[in-house]
DNA sequence: AGCCAAACTAGACACTGTCAAGATAAATCA
DNA sequence: TGATTTATCTTGACAGTGTCTAGTTTGGCT
């Protein structure tokens, strides 16, 4: 933990500082000179390991992308469960996701922040959204096994239920959803709204 | 049009000049004295008139939220249509505004840029949040127009209904959604994603 | 021991938001 | 009309920021 000339870490400390910084401060407030402060080095270290500001902010989303992979993961590991519970765990994880990192969501979801075009980002970014595909797929087979449902309407109904949580997570972040503000309302209204929204087994076109 | 000292209608103008910037180097790269700048005034004329940074953004924000009430409203007006239709018509005027007003867009939804508490803020932001509700509400009661449906039921459609497309806008700008850049797919991807989430008329609990 | 590359520091520069004080023009009123 | 008041805008300053360059320290290697 001495932190003198080198430091050991300190990639993962400033990602750490970051992190908690963009949760206290918020992210317009946030500065490389105030990570590097809180992690007790000079105003230039940041940009040694990350490039610029963006490069930090990059490490911050790959890590988010991470932790929202592996929460979609664990949400579908549970056996003994219908298809319908299966996606409302996963949307559920997902939103548990967003609101309990805020921090790693905001960054993740603004790509002029970061350099949302590097490899490692990317990489992150598809494997994360191959996680969360998997989970519709899962319940799409599950839920009418007999017929094949086109790939053009697996990929709309992919794009409807990620649009579903991802904008209740934003709405909700953004305060428009009302002053629901305790945890037990604010369970039942994530489960209604997510539920009211399974797709209908044969869909009209 | 001469700017002398008087302007005659600077604050209009610095409006539309953060607009402007906003959309053209983005929200991040954004500055008081370039948007003066723009204007043809001091670097300190935006803050005689707006305060300080976020006043300015609160003004953007308002201007949004007007113009999106009136989207929305505008997408109910012509008659002859099936309620489905209606309401497909309202989710996709809401995308429609997201995408071609994004800097409106983005700044009224990340309350930590603007003053959202001021009283005009709130004032706009629930009056556009009223025109939507309305526009579901009229779809539910069209659609099943006999039994009585819970309030809570319909809360948890208007913030699912609203979720879809607002997560839909924001995944869409973030650049989540693939690379369907021209316009012929992105409408029918749009559409084909609205109307996969239209609520069932009866709703199992 | 000697050297090298990586890790970090120190200083500087242009730029930012905001504040105080001053200058100017328009509006008001005698 | 002419004086004064008021809103509008400018000027200058200050602390803070991101990033660049050059320098300093350190650990690992042969």
């Amino acid at each position: 933990m001495k932190a003198k000339y080198h430091h050991g870490d300190l990639a993962n400390s400033l990602v750490s500082a970051t992190v908690s910084l963009l949760q206290t401060r918020g992210l317009a407030q946030l500065s490389l000179r105030e990570v590097a402060r809180e992690a007790g080095v000079s105003h230039a270290a940041p940009a040694h390991h990350f490039g610029d500001k963006a490069g930090l902010l990059t490490a911050v989303a790959i890590e988010g992308y991470g932790v929202l992979a592996e929460a979609l993961r664990a949400s579908q590991t549970l056996g003994c469960r219908s298809p319908e519970q299966r996606l409302l765990d996963a949307g559920f994880a997902y939103i548990q996701f967003a609101l309990s990192h805020t921090a790693h969501f905001e960054v993740m979801f603004h790509p002029a922040l970061t350099h949302s075009e590097s490899p490692e980002y990317v990489t992150a970014s598809l494997a994360a959204k191959a996680v969360l595909e998997t989970c519709i797929r899962n319940f799409l087979r599950q839920q009418s096994p007999l017929e094949q449902i086109p790939e053009r309407q697996i990929q709309a109904t992919v794009i409807a239920l990620w649009s579903q949580v991802h904008g209740f997570a934003n709405l909700w972040l953004a305060g428009n959803l009302g002053d629901v503000t305790d945890t037990v309302r604010r369970d039942m209204v994530i489960l209604d709204v997510l539920a009211s929204v399974i797709p209908r087994p044969h869909q009209p076109t």
